[in-house]
DNA sequence: TATTGTTATACTCTATAACTATA
DNA sequence: TATAGTTATAGAGTATAACAATA
């Protein structure tokens, strides 16, 4: 794997509207990680019994509350068709359940049932477990409130339109 | 939206071999901006000609030079049967190129095209420009060094198995 | 008309399993 | 036996388009 002939990198192109070198590399390394994080969090999951967006669905009804179909694909930044998928799968295996909105019939308001929440807790321990457990054991104090405060950053950037 | 009843929070575990309610938190909104940079990744660069997986090897390939299905599998920390596939679709709209192993006649080494340097070009401009662009224009310098810290942190701890 | 939600369909990404060819 | 790569198949995740029901 080494062993092979290097080429030399593109010639930076830093033209006038163009970012510069150092962020485009930044850019490069972000996306790198992003698609590195996806798969280990999804491989962390495996056999759990709920896949990984469907564990981001329990996970976001219990922080806040319940909520319906078109509020949680906004929530969640996905289409509605995508977040009806995802619920008709949690709904089926009984994690969340649906009830009537009071004014609207529409609507139907999603919530957590008490298996869903056990099913929650589990997802905490071993899906995200890992991250937990990695920032716990092998960052310090000064690299772990970096990571945090980068979190807050990126995810704001992530959140304009 | 804002108008449904509240649920508590489940209680925090926090149970001897337990990570901290913060850590966890951290957790759980590394795993939500993973997904939405995911989301926000692939939609940068629709009708680009180019999908994600196949930006990725583009850029790798500019970056570390000729590489075999194996190797850049291994880089991209996927297997090689997707690895191929990834490949496999490159070389069919003529982005990368296979020649053979000077000694192994089962590798195959792959390889830029001159239209494949264009097409990372356009992939930089595209679908890590915004990121570049969000970086350069909505946070300041020390914000900037913020997150390459934690990029780097993060990534190790990606890399380790 | 606008909004909520569903159904149908397709594509990307990745995985496992089983195979061939070469070392 | 071990390694490089391919083929076949499946599941997760998401999208667009077209629709029905309700507001």
């Amino acid at each position: 794997m080494a062993d092979l002939e290097r080429q030399p990198h593109s010639p930076a192109p830093d033209s006038p509207g163009e970012p510069s070198a150092e962020l485009a590399e930044a850019a490069a390394r972000l996306r790198v990680l992003t698609g590195a994080l996806m798969r280990r969090l999804r491989a962390a999951g495996e056999g759990s019994g709920v896949t990984l967006s469907q564990a981001s669905v329990l996970s976001r009804l219990d922080r806040d509350g319940p909520a319906t179909t078109v509020a949680l694909a906004r929530a969640e930044r996905v289409r509605p068709q995508s977040m009806g998928a995802t619920l008709a799968a949690l709904e089926e295996t009984g994690l969340v359940e649906r009830s009537p909105h009071p004014s609207d019939r529409r609507q139907a308001i999603m919530s957590l049932t008490g298996e869903g929440r056990r099913q929650l807790a589990d997802v905490r321990r071993t899906r995200e477990g890992w991250i937990a457990r990695a920032l716990a054991e092998r960052l310090d104090e000064r690299e772990r409130a970096v990571v945090v405060e980068a979190l807050g950053l990126l995810s704001r950037l992530t959140e304009e339109d």
